[in-house]
This record gives structure tokens, C-alpha cells and sequence, in this order.
DNA sequence: ATTTTAGGAGTGCAAC
DNA sequence: GTTGCACTCCTAAAAT
């Protein structure tokens, strides 16, 4: 019977659509923030740098910093 | 006071890592549910074709979807 | 010799700069033929979408628009 | 006359496509360069690092980075 | 281990 | 001018 296939891919993809829905309003608080933060004088752009080094181990992030002076002495932007 | 920027700044951080932690948690649940449909036979590329002309207004996936069909004609893709 | 892996980088990172530059240039050059098909009336979007079709297997494609044609059906969106 | 226009239409899509080979190739270049720095023991990761500093103003790098490490001072990553 | 795929970030363009 | 869209790039995860 082809009707209960259909059903089930369109509960699946109904559920999806809402799982999407959810994320992309979390998305938007998340641009909300960003915006109140520039408002206040922030900049957003290495807002998110710091986030991404927050999200490393400290171990590992301290071990790129560290190889990524020396690339930079290498090539003269020290 | 720079301790008081410092914590504003610290704050504004914190508020968007608790958002993008229930943000990938939604993005899991959105990766299950693709698993799951994989798991009964779906192909879940083409869920996600799906997904993606749904967003859209019918008369302008329409509208795309004519355009598409003539080019297609065009190059011999019919 | 500190000075001779230095140069070493050096001189990989400005073959990798070269690189880019061409690939650069050539991307300027279809964003180019993109707008010369824009100023005559086709739609650069549904262009961008043959350019990945006619990348696929022929066989390829056609399963896969029949899958999609399937779900679509399911779903309505016939 | 219809075949006209497709003819230009193929026309076009025919240039992208030999430009996108082009490009790709370029591409597969770049690769090759970062495996070979690789081989050599460079942190592929870290390179593409440099390659966007030196992309930068040397004005606005620093300035980027003056603020950047405000920032971490201000989380504690300093 | 290699290649593909998806998600995320940044950039530039375009429309309003 | 700024908001949004589309494209590119990069990284991480997946599949083979």
C-alpha cells in the first residue's frame, strides 16, 4: 500500500521541518546577541574567534598559538 | 572599570555559547531523524531536495522548477 | 639553520599565493560569463543548477530525478 | 527561432564549464602544495592561516589583532 | 586513507 | 546604508 510509504516519508519530513524551525529561531537569538553586542561597541567578527578558541582544548589552543607564531616570525609578520 | 566591560563582554560571550550549544543539540536531533529515514530505505540527499523546495512559495518553485525544465530542453537534458 | 626552513615556508606559501591569484582570476572570469547570460535573460541560478547536472553521470542523473519525482509525489509537491 | 537561443544558451554553459575545469585544476595545484608542505612536517591547517593574514592590510592585521588579544584578556585566554 | 558531504563563517553584491 | 542573498571557503564528519 504506496499511501502509508507516503505517510511515513512526510512525518519524517515534517519533523525535520520543525527540528529546522527550532534551530533557525536559535539562530536568530544568536544574531540578536551578536547585534546587542555591537551595539554596545563590540566587534562581532572576533567575537566569533573567541568563541572558536573557547571551543578548543586549552592544550591544543595553546599549541596552534604557539605554531602559528612561529609560521608568523617566519614570514616576517611578527 | 575594565572589569565591568570585561564581564559584559564575558557575559555576551557566555549567552552565545549556551545558544549554540541547543542549536547543535537540534542539529543532532535533525541528523537522527535523516538516519532514521535512511535506516527505512529513504535517500536522505534527496529528503533534503525536498525539504528545500517546500520552503519555498509553490507559485515560485513553480515558476524555477518551468525555467529549469526549458534549459534542461535547451542542453539536452530531457 | 633556522633561516633556511623559514625560506622553505616562505616558498610554499607564495607558490600557494600565486595559485590563488589564478584561481582567482579565473573565478572573476566566470562570475563574467555568469552576468554576460544575465544581461541576456537567463537566470543565472537555474544556469548554476545545469552546470551540476550535466556534471553528473548520465545514469545517475535520471535515478536520481526519479527518486525525486517519487518523494515529490509523495509529499504533493507533484 | 528557439534553437537559436538554445544554441547561446549551451554556449554559455559550455565556457563555464571549461572555465570551472580551469579552476579546478588550479585547485588540485593548491592541494598539492599544502600535501607537499605537509610532507615536510608544516601544519597545512596553519598555513591557510598566514595565507589570509598576509591577505590583510598590514594596518587592519594589526589593528585585528590588538583586539583580539583585548578580547581573550578580557575571557581569560590570554 | 581517501573522497564526499554538510555546516558554518566570511565576502561581495544587490535590492530596497 | 543596511539588510538580505548567494557564493566561496574551510573544517568537521561520513562514507567508502
Amino acid at each position: 500500500m504506496a499511501e502509508a510509504a507516503d505517510d511515513r516519508l512526510r512525518l519524517l519530513i515534517e519533523r525535520i521541518e520543525r527540528l529546522e524551525e527550532e534551530k533557525k529561531g536559535i539562530g536568530d537569538d544568536i544574531k540578536d546577541v551578536y547585534n546587542e553586542a555591537k551595539a554596545v561597541g563590540y566587534d562581532a567578527k572576533i567575537m566569533r574567534q573567541i568563541v572558536r578558541l573557547r571551543k578548543m582544548k586549552p592544550d591544543d589552543r595553546r599549541e596552534m598559538e604557539m605554531v602559528l607564531e612561529t609560521y608568523k616570525t617566519a614570514l616576517g609578520l611578527g
